[in-house]
DNA sequence: ACGTGGAATAACCTGAGGTTATAGGGTGCC
DNA sequence: GGCACCCTATAACCTCAGGTTATTCCACGT
């Protein structure tokens, strides 16, 4: 079974006709004719049974189909890594953060880099933890920053500064609290809830549900900055990491520490079998730097 | 990126020469050559460094290596697939066991079938359980006969028949029972114990365990007939399915019921998306019969 | 200097897979 | 029935990716 067999047959398999797998392939009607008995003859058994002149796989054709379906995805893998690894520039880098994380903290390593470096080119986009991971795997980015990611073979993540989660609260709310609130004062306010998926939602949830409270949930959402906006609107009060509380530091929104503290990690994700290179590694240098000083204010 | 590209890419990176390459492939060397620059030009970087006149994997080769080494696992698998998928006739049954009932179940059901419908052509084998699971993945056999087989979306198992673990012990050993033996029992004895990675062995791994008895252990194998043989020739005892038992039966091994009985099936494996065909049919509903004879004794 | 083993280049060849044109079998509609 | 429409298959021809042989070039060990 040459390649090109495999690709026709999966063709027409998934169109369900000669004839339109021939547009899909971009190739005239008989080539693909041709080409199929071809496969056909040399297999020894028919793939498609012709009845009526509409093509019906049969048996044998349905059981190679799982297999030539995730070939398939496998060669379509490689060809974007091959893509994807063509360098942009020796002095090129590509970044990807979380949601969070992609709206300050980077923007900001970026331009601090390029104040004391320029020349580096960069390329910024924000995906989700599950994304980050298949972006870097396929080398379609460089470096990625993200709330303490979850131990994983192909990825290494180095933390380059720590952070706490924090209240955030509509000004106008009045809370009968000093310095910092304990969870147990949050049981009658309407909360935001996260419902994030990612490793730092989860740890998150897990701190929530430790604390016995029983809260007044009003809203529920899957980023940090959708719930932010939501308690700046007077909805209610919520928990989010401090980067988001304190970069989006509108007047309406009130940051109040919590009494026990939740500490996460901003951590920079490489692939594990990545060899360092000049460039990204001055640029993870700088990147900790400004991390741990936004984090110190 | 071509599909031949990526075939001389990873022949080059695994053969780590032009030139064998060209030998792997059956082609001549100035063709690799011509046909892996094309590729390099195509991409717009180099897969390896020319140091010397040797050919030295760049880091982009490196990263894509994985990748096309998984797909060539794949393009192996589809191929040899579509291989298995030509019948071998209508008439045809292929099938696989685990040793143990390689030996006697699987010949008795064959032999018996073929006295009531001649004209049936069998091929047998005989795989370890997780050879078993690809060879029916890939359709190179149509049924298995198997312990318990493990739950796993891609096979159906239907149990046709249930036996029992036995003690088997030399002849020549003489021990205090009646008509079964209690675990307990077994304390000082020297003892052969199975190691088997299958169902049936973390079966009977749980349930010696679960006997807190400390055995004297002098042997251990990972096959049922190699315990069989090694108690037959007086080292200890050890405890076999039923099969096993009875069907090696030497005049120096004698079988000896559990005090408290431990069950297995003895399961027909098939692909899970197998329709049934006429003949496999029959030929199971035989198996059942077979199997519960020989069991019943 | 010299022989050796591998990679690249040049010039040419070949067949798998492409093309257009055409024939022919089903199905549905009037 | 007969016409229109949609498929697939066959025929006859074309083309270029990938193959060939012959030769050159390079780096190395002796």
């Amino acid at each position: 079974m040459r390649m090109r067999h495999i690709e026709v047959f999966h063709a027409v398999y998934t169109c369900g006709s000669v004839t339109k797998a021939s547009e899909v392939l971009n190739v005239s009607q008989p080539s693909v004719s041709k080409v199929l008995s071809h496969a056909e003859g040399q297999l020894g058994y028919r793939l498609f049974d012709r009845s009526g002149g509409r093509m019906v796989p049969t048996l044998e054709a349905e059981k190679l189909y799982e297999h030539v379906d995730h070939l398939f995805d496998k060669i379509g893998t490689v060809r974007r890594v091959a893509q994807n690894l063509r360098k942009i520039g020796d002095d090129a880098i590509r970044l990807a953060s979380t949601p969070a994380l992609g709206v300050n903290l980077v923007p900001e390593m970026v331009a601090s880099f390029l104040t004391e470096y320029p020349g580096t080119y960069f390329e910024l986009e924000t995906l989700h933890f599950e994304e980050i991971v298949s972006a870097l795997r396929e080398s379609r980015i460089d470096i990625a920053f993200a709330f303490d990611p979850s131990k994983q073979a192909e990825i290494k993540a180095t933390p380059i500064a720590s952070g706490q989660f924090v209240l955030i609260k509509p000004r106008h709310l009045a809370l009968p609290v000093k310095k910092s609130i304990k969870l147990s004062q949050l049981k009658n306010l309407p909360f935001v809830r996260l419902n994030n998926r990612g490793p730092l939602g989860q740890l998150l949830d897990s701190y929530l549900d430790s604390a016995e409270a029983s809260f007044n949930i009003v809203a529920a959402t899957e980023t940090y900055q959708i719930a932010h906006a939501l308690v700046s609107r007077g909805i209610g009060v919520s928990i989010v990491d401090e980067i988001t509380a304190k970069s989006n530091d509108s007047p309406d929104v009130e940051v109040i520490p919590l009494n026990t503290p939740l500490n996460f990690d901003v951590c920079a994700v490489q692939s594990s079998h990545t060899k360092s290179s000049n460039t990204t590694d001055t640029f993870l240098d700088h990147a900790k730097l400004v991390a741990t000083q936004l984090l110190e204010l």
